[in-house]
DNA sequence: GCGACAG
DNA sequence: ATCTTGTCGC
């Protein structure tokens, strides 16, 4: 099994970086949606080179799926990519693709972590106060916590902890015998809407559909930038 | 001191 | 994230 390997970062830009998350964190407000979502939206970035970010959103009537939506901005990568900090190198990029985005999505499905971070502020919760929309996230893989592997039937959800004993996220098995989602509120939304929301966009595959196809665009669209 | 480490 | 073909299992 390969283990990975972070090069150490500047720890001057750790520092700072550390400090503006924290300041964001303040604004974390977790609620559930004051209604039902008419719209939803997927967000993820790919590197079409090591020095080149592209962002793309996806929007999505709900609870339909039907697309109504495809946008993606490219733009210079500045940051490198640290664990932890992970928004900083992705949400500048992510921020000006949300500004081609003509209609307004209710809640935004983000890939990557929302509070279930190290210090509770992955990228959908960082994004989410930036942008003051509603925020949750849906991973491939856990960065931080603990959890009981779900039962491997579709459907079945395990807590994920952390040392405190808090639940951060939840651990979904949103298709059978599939590695699990790991899925958390970012800002203004809770975790029973966003495991709510989460199940309600799947169509059979193992990404519920806005994270599904803003993975697939962002594939797409970085071919045609060669 | 030894792991863990989103995308 | 990214570099990459075929292949095993349901």
């Amino acid at each position: 099994m390969y283990r990975p390997y972070h090069p150490p970062a500047d720890p001057r830009i750790v520092r700072e970086l550390t400090q503006v998350q924290q300041e964001l964190r303040a604004h974390v407000r977790l609620l559930p949606l004051s209604a039902e979502p008419a719209f939803i939206a997927g967000c993820d970035s790919s590197f079409p080179t090591p020095e080149t970010i592209l962002s793309v959103f996806v929007l999505l009537r709900f609870p339909l799926l039907e697309v109504v939506k495809k946008i993606y901005h490219v733009g210079p990568v500045e940051v490198p990519y640290i664990p932890g900090l992970l928004s900083f190198r992705e949400a500048p990029n992510v921020l000006k693709a949300y500004e081609k985005l003509q209609q307004q999505p209710d809640i935004i499905m983000v890939d990557g972590h929302g509070i279930a971070h190290p210090r509770r502020m992955g990228i959908a919760a960082h994004l989410g106060v930036l942008l003051d929309r509603p925020t949750f996230n849906v991973a491939k893989q856990k960065l931080t916590g603990v959890y009981q592997e779900p039962a491997i039937t579709r459907g079945s959800i395990s807590p994920l902890t952390d040392k405190s004993g808090e639940l951060p996220g939840e651990v979904i098995r949103s298709k059978d015998k599939v590695r699990p989602l790991f899925v958390s509120p970012g800002h203004r939304c809770d975790q029973a809407t966003a495991t709510r929301l989460t199940l309600a966009c799947r169509r059979g595959y193992k990404l519920p559909e806005p994270t599904r196809l803003a993975d697939h665009w962002a594939g797409e669209f970085k071919q045609e930038l060669r």
